[in-house]
Parts: structure tokens; C-alpha cells; sequence
RNA sequence: CGGGGUGUAGCGCAGCCCGGUUAGCGCAUCUGCUUUGGGAGCAGAGGGUCGCAGGUUCGAAUCCUGCCACCCCGACCA
């Protein structure tokens, strides 16, 4: 048991933010629902922006930059895509601040008024769209494979430090085509391509599915989403890739000229992951002891602590160890810190997640040997110094996939087929977790689901198998079941 | 936006009900000595506009009014 976290079974939501902050990964800033992400957690962000990153490149996507700033009018295009983000947008309205009259400090200048407010963007779609049209002349100028890190502000009544905060950093694809196949295989493309990220760096499973028109981005015609299981049985979404059909095209009036020199609307799709990737990870494999993070998203891999303290022949063994781990490309650091001992050590680069420790001590080394602990499963085992560099080079990937295998159970173990409401109430109340269940296809069925049980569809799997059945709420005939679950 | 809670040193808290010397305690920090194989011990030191603004009072961390911020639980959402 740590002495600084909260057990999960006390309280999961106080062991959540114990862990954020314990781990140095961020804190609650000044301004209201905005946080401060730490170098220790944008050390992962950046690993993580990295990886993507280089996926989208070689997907033949490249990086721009569109603005912070979005004219008020552009927002109010699409209408669907209105009326989902209006709720929660911050407004520019005036440009000057002048010193109070009254002496209070500064205040806004109500002479500086903006002739059109400019909103924060939430998104990007109708800045990037209204520059599209411009950029968009002919069927050679498509596919538009665009990109862009940035941060956007949704100002959310509750938030939760990575999980859902007002501001936040992502990244956000926009491309244009000249087809839907095009369009509709681009979204699928994306969605594979980040659910191999969510499985292979993150070493969290996810489902593939597409979403519920109730769930769906507001101006989308269809919503794909991975979805994963959090340790306290909630599921997170953890990406969404959207086709856009023609609504956005329609709305800013991009058209090209198609080989036959006919005008034509554009196809168009969005994407994105967030911050919140970042409470995906924590939620998937820490414990009570602290982080755990994948060796694959880890600022730094392995960490050699002396003990008791450093001298000579530690030294020139830790030295050893380093340069050949660093000639594997494995991120290293050697702890020589004498103020702190060894015990402290172990319990703080725990609660950090560092994925494997090396412990030197001279009664070690007289026999040739260091001791390796691994963070997953905390087992500690003598190895030979000579071949300490080469055995962690096996553990970190042996790590990676034991993580991946045990969440991958975890949540398997937590996907329940159910054929009527009670059992379904049942199961949500103690297992949790998705349940597989067969739905008539409605809106109406599913808001209904949603305010009894406070479960709501997270998707329908794309690997789904047909199967006739009646949906647990209405008794309509179903084709397939679809999964439900409480959501974060 | 509804319900609950909290704001006192970097962090965690006590003190407030019942106003009164110089506002305490633990952790952390600094100095010294002894220690060192799973969160060291002793001795000493530094560190505070008691969230903000008014008010009551001879006197306010404490009582009153207003405001602000944050956390938790709901509704809404990535």
C-alpha cells in the first residue's frame, strides 16, 4: 500500500487524481477546468504525439496550421454542427483592456468592441473548410491529406485533469476527396491506424465500431469510434474518426471539377485524439502503488539505482549497463542522488511508472550480478551484469505484451451478452463493463436506455455477426447486438 | 446549472462552534552529525497579506454580508 495514493477500492475518482498529481503528470492551473500538463506528463504526450505523428506521415497525411480564432458566422453554417458545439463556446468580444477609471486594476474597453465575435475554436471544420473552398479547384487537387496539432476549448460544467478539460491539446485530420468510397476508406484507414496505436503503444485493447446517431459528431454522417474499458468497469472513448459526407462541402461551398469538367462537392472526413489518450493510460494499467507506463511510451525506460549510494564499482557498472542500453535505443537514467536512499527511490520511480529498475549493490556485484525489477508485475530477479542490457531489452517487450494481455482479459472478461432489460440492469449495477445486447435501431430506444440505466450505446462493433433477436427494451426485432456501457 | 465539501507555509491538516499574548502540527526545504539492500534518526533553522472585499468590535483566522476559486456527486459533453 502507498503511503500518498488512494487505494482504487476506496475511491477510484481520489486514486485518479492522486495518481496525476503524485506522478507529476499535471495540476489544476488558475483558470477554472484548465490544467497545467507537467514536463514528466508531456514527456509521455510527446512520445505519444511522436508515434501518431509518424503514422499519419507515412499514411500520406502532412501538418499545417490553421487559427485559434473562428469567425462567429462561420460556426453557424452547418446546422447540425451548430447546435452540438454552441453550448460550450468561449467568445471573444472585445480587443483592448484600459486602465479602470475607478482604480481597479484593469478592465475591458467596452469602446473595443469586435464587429463579428470570434469564437475559440472547439474544433476546426469551418476554418479549415472555408479555407478548402479556396485551396479546392480540381479533381487534381484532391485527396487533401491535412493534419494539425493544436489545442481547442469546449467549456465543459465538470472537468477531470486529461479526461475532460476546457482546454486541451489534439490533433485534428481534415481531408478532402473526390469520392465517398474515397472518403468513407480514408476514415476506416484512420480508425485502424489508431486503434494499432491504442493496442501496440498504449497496450490498451480497443473496440472498432461505428457510433449511434444519437452519439455521432454533430455535422457527421457517420462516427467510428475506439472504444476501451477503464479499470472501474466505465468505457472511454479514446478516438473518433468521422465521415463527413457532403455537409460540409455543401456548407462552404467547396467544389472541384471532375475529370468529365463537371462541378462537383467535395467528400470529406475529420479525426482526432486528445489528452484524454492520457487518462486512457493511466486508467488501464496503473495500481495502487502508482503509474504504470508501457516501455513504448516511456520518457524514460529503465532506471539503475545504487545501492546503497553511488561509488567506484557501481559506477563503472551502471556505466556498463547504460551504454549498452543506449546502443538499443533504450531511454536510461542513473539515479546517483545521495541525499534520497535506495527505499525511497523504489517507492517514487513506482509511483512514476518507470517500466523496469536496475539495483546495483556491492554484495550484488561480488557475485556478478545486479537485481531487475519489473514495474508490472513488481517480481524481482538476479541476473548477470554481463548480460543485464540484453535481458531488459526481452523484458521491456515481454512488459509491453503482458500489459496489452492483461487488460486485453480484463476487459473480455467484462463483455456480457444479455437478452432482457432486468438482466441488463443487473449486470450494469455490479459487473459493469460493455454489454452486448440487442437494440431496435431507434433514437428513441436508446435516450430511453440511457435515462434508466444511465448506460448509452459506445458502438456497434464493425466485426459485429448478424444475428436475429428482440431488442431488450422494446422487444422490436434486432439484426445484431451493439454494446453498451456506462461511459467516462 | 442543482446538491455536498474545501480554502490557514511548497503539500496535507488542526485551530473557528465559545473573538483576546508572538497562529500551531506533520511532511517537504536548509545546516550539522550519525546512518544507508524497500519511503532513516537526532539536533537546530528558515518559511504565513489565515481565498478576496466589506462590516461588527477596544480587538477578527474565529462573528455577519457579498464575491471568487477548486474538489466530489448529478444533468451535458471528447
Amino acid at each position: 500500500m502507498s503511503k500518498e495514493i488512494t487505494s482504487r477500492s476506496e475511491d477510484y475518482s481520489q486514486w485518479y487524481n492522486d495518481i496525476v498529481r503524485k506522478a507529476n503528470l499535471a495540476d489544476h492551473s488558475a483558470v477554472r477546468g484548465c490544467m497545467v500538463i507537467k514536463p514528466y506528463g508531456f514527456g509521455i504526450w510527446e512520445n505519444i504525439k511522436s508515434v501518431l505523428d509518424g503514422m499519419f506521415k507515412e499514411t500520406g497525411h502532412v501538418n499545417a496550421y490553421f487559427p485559434l480564432f473562428i469567425p462567429k458566422s462561420f460556426l453557424s453554417k452547418e446546422a447540425e454542427h451548430v447546435e452540438g458545439f454552441a453550448k460550450e463556446c468561449a467568445v471573444v468580444t472585445h480587443h483592448r483592456l484600459m486602465n479602470d477609471p475607478n482604480g481597479g486594476g484593469v478592465v475591458v474597453d467596452p469602446s473595443a468592441r469586435l464587429e463579428e465575435e470570434l469564437i475559440v475554436r472547439p474544433t476546426s471544420e469551418t476554418i479549415i473548410w472555408n479555407t478548402y473552398r479556396d485551396w479546392i479547384k480540381s479533381y487534381r487537387d484532391l485527396p487533401l491529406l491535412i493534419n494539425q496539432w493544436a489545442n481547442v476549448v469546449r467549456w465543459e460544467m465538470r472537468t477531470r485533469l486529461f479526461l475532460r478539460t476546457a482546454e486541451f491539446l489534439w490533433q485534428e485530420g481534415h481531408t478532402a476527396h473526390a469520392s465517398s468510397e474515397e472518403a468513407i476508406q480514408e476514415t476506416l484507414t484512420i480508425l485502424d491506424l489508431y486503434a494499432k496505436f491504442a493496442e501496440e503503444y498504449m497496450a490498451m485493447p480497443v473496440i472498432k465500431g461505428v457510433k449511434s446517431a444519437n452519439e455521432r459528431f454533430a455535422g457527421a454522417v457517420d462516427t467510428y469510434t475506439i472504444e476501451a474499458l477503464m479499470q472501474d468497469s466505465k468505457a472511454l472513448q479514446a478516438g473518433t474518426s468521422h465521415f463527413l459526407g457532403q455537409n460540409f462541402a455543401k456548407a462552404f461551398d467547396v467544389k472541384f471539377l471532375n475529370e468529365n469538367q463537371k462541378q462537383e462537392l467535395v467528400w470529406a472526413t475529420s479525426w482526432g485524439v486528445s489528452t484524454r489518450l492520457m487518462g486512457g493510460l493511466i486508467m488501464t494499467h496503473s495500481d495502487d502503488q502508482g503509474l504504470v507506463i508501457p516501455p513504448r511510451l516511456a520518457p524514460t525506460q529503465v532506471v539503475i539505482i545504487p545501492i546503497p549510494k553511488p561509488g567506484p564499482e557501481i559506477d563503472e557498472a551502471a556505466d556498463k549497463i547504460m551504454a549498452e542500453l543506449k546502443a538499443m535505443g533504450i531511454s536510461v537514467k542513473y539515479d546517483t542522488d545521495k541525499k534520497k536512499r535506495p527505499g525511497f527511490k523504489f517507492a517514487e520511480y513506482e509511483m512514476h511508472g518507470i517500466p523496469v529498475r536496475i539495483g546495483i549493490g556491492k554484495r550484488d556485484l561480488e557475485q556478478g550480478m545486479v537485481e531487475i525489477a519489473r514495474r508490472d508485475t513488481k517480481e524481482k530477479t538476479q541476473q548477470p551484469l554481463d548480460s543485464a542490457a540484453k535481458y531488459i531489452q526481452q523484458l521491456l517487450e515481454d512488459i509491453q505484451q503482458n500489459l496489452f494481455e492483461r487488460a486485453k482479459k480484463f476487459r473480455d472478461d467484462r463483455i456480457t451478452k444479455v437478452d432482457d432489460f432486468d438482466q441488463f440492469k443487473e449486470v450494469l449495477n455490479t459487473k459493469g463493463g460493455f454489454i452486448s445486447a440487442h437494440w431496435d435501431g431507434t433514437t428513441e430506444t436508446e435516450v430511453k436506455i440511457k435515462e434508466l440505466t444511465k448506460a448509452t450505446i459506445r458502438c456497434i462493433p464493425l466485426d459485429n455477426e448478424l444475428e436475429d433477436g428482440k431488442c431488450i427494451l422494446t422487444g422490436q426485432p434486432s439484426k445484431q447486438r451493439v454494446l453498451f456501457a456506462k461511459a467516462y
